[in-house]
DNA sequence: AAATGCGGTTCCACTATGTGAAACTACAGA
DNA sequence: TCTGTAGTTTCACATAGTGGAACCGCATTT
């Protein structure tokens, strides 16, 4: 599971994210289970993440639960350092020319994830949504971001993913992929053609900005049954703008103060 | 700042909280500023936050912002442990019902942590007031959820109080609250009586399971120039049985397969 | 009642990890 | 070129974390 568990820190973490994985509160002998580390290590590792709240621990049922001072840092981090605060407006306004459900997504590690979404049905933008992740390799704003990656980055990236055939149409090489990625950096507009999930398509483009950095994307998603990705294609434009105009909101919105401070 | 930075782990937290008071992509002087390490350590510990993706480096600007994987993490958190997607379908009835904000809340150290919202006018729960912290001692909810705190959790929680003057309403010391509590659990319900923010008001009661422990605490809240803590009063019986219904609900929900491991 | 097994906690000699003053580099402005 | 400031690296040192093993408490079995 945890990738470079270099320091104490990094093996907090990962037994924060194991912990994480069960999605309910677990014991742990459960955790001693998966992890790899020793008991006296792990019980240790798990005591300090109680102690500084990350973790909780019901002494009645003896488990472990992800503490809520995660989401108040995380409020932090989804208010300051993601794109949906800045793009909340522009999503709305997307949402209601579209008529269809919007997603805005970051990169991170080699994963995306979705900061935010307005929901085509539920018209309700759900904070259960905000922080899913989803693979890379297969969504449309996953390739809409890979597109537009520099070189290096995107072998990084393209290195991690897992290649899992999700449905008939999931590419499952880095080959496919590639060429996948200067078709759409030819169009302009990425698809997600059933690829992760069948029935589910989606057209998505990048928000990139003046210096050409990718900052994430937004996609219209639909299902087969709705729609077609023709008829998504006409959102287009639609999408291009509303990417333009996050994009240049950013400018403005990113350290203002940093140049004040002399 | 930093409480207890006991162990590598506290002190990275400490960090990662530091950067996140800053609501703001922030330099690497700006932090030694305010932390109280020493250059080579705070510099070495955003490093391994930073290499941990808890932080990200903006190498152009040379700032530090809060990491995406927080929002992962976050959403593992609240979608596991705490209320919220539990109690979502009925805080949807009692906004419907109320037409009033509705607050969702538990009790995390010593302050309050809004888990889930219904707004009154834009009619969206939004993410971004999902994480908020406020202070236990002057609002609603948090004298909702103290007044049935044990007697050792009371004198922990009482104790981290800032007792700040915030309106002409606040209660500013230990005694005149531990006096109003006794009244909360006569009354069975607490107010807020324009403590925390002025000419905001509200009702709120805490969500107590069977053997009587407090899992949280939900509130109507309105403005004075709308409606009379009288008018509110009017919706306790609705929000009682929202409370009753929430903590059952929680009684199936949590760890139904614990017992099953056998 | 004693024995067994199991989840959880503590001990302690050992060493990996983190520490931080100071030296250094890169760059901007004088 | 010189000087100052922000950021990075070094390295001798010690704290902090490690993990095998022993221990505890409780439930179940004999």
């Amino acid at each position: 599971m945890q990738t470079n568990a270099d320091g104490t820190v990094g093996k907090a973490l990962a037994v924060l994210e194991e912990v994480a994985s069960f999605e309910r509160p677990v014991r742990f002998s459960e955790l001693q289970g998966k992890s790899e580390y020793p008991k006296a290590t792990l019980y240790r590792l798990l005591q300090t993440l109680t102690k500084q709240r990350m973790l909780s621990y019901d002494p009645d049922s003896g488990t472990y639960s992800m503490g809520v001072r995660l989401v108040c840092l995380a409020h932090a981090a989804w208010r300051t350092s993601s794109l949906a605060p800045i793009a909340r407006p522009y999503m709305d306004k997307l949402s209601e020319n579209t008529g269809e459900t919007v997603h805005l997504a970051q990169l991170d590690h080699a994963q995306v994830i979705y900061v935010d979404k307005r929901n085509a049905t539920q018209h309700l933008p759900m904070y259960s949504e905000a922080g899913k992740v989803g693979p890379a390799y297969c969504t449309g704003v996953g390739k809409a971001m890979m597109a537009y990656l520099p070189d290096d980055q995107l072998a990084g990236v393209l290195a991690q993913q897992s290649w899992h055939r999700f449905t008939d149409g999931t590419m499952t090489d880095e080959a496919a992929l590639r060429a996948e990625l200067v078709a759409i950096r030819e169009r302009g507009h990425a698809y997600d053609r059933e690829e992760h999930e069948p029935g589910i398509i989606c057209v998505a483009l990048p928000i990139r900005n003046d210096s050409g950095r990718v900052l994430g994307a937004i996609s219209v998603t639909s299902s087969t049954l709705r729609t077609s990705l023709e008829k998504l294609d006409t959102f287009v434009p639609l999408i291009r703008e509303t990417a333009h105009q996050i994009a240049r909101e950013t400018q403005n919105w990113r350290f203002p103060e940093i140049k004040v401070t002399a």
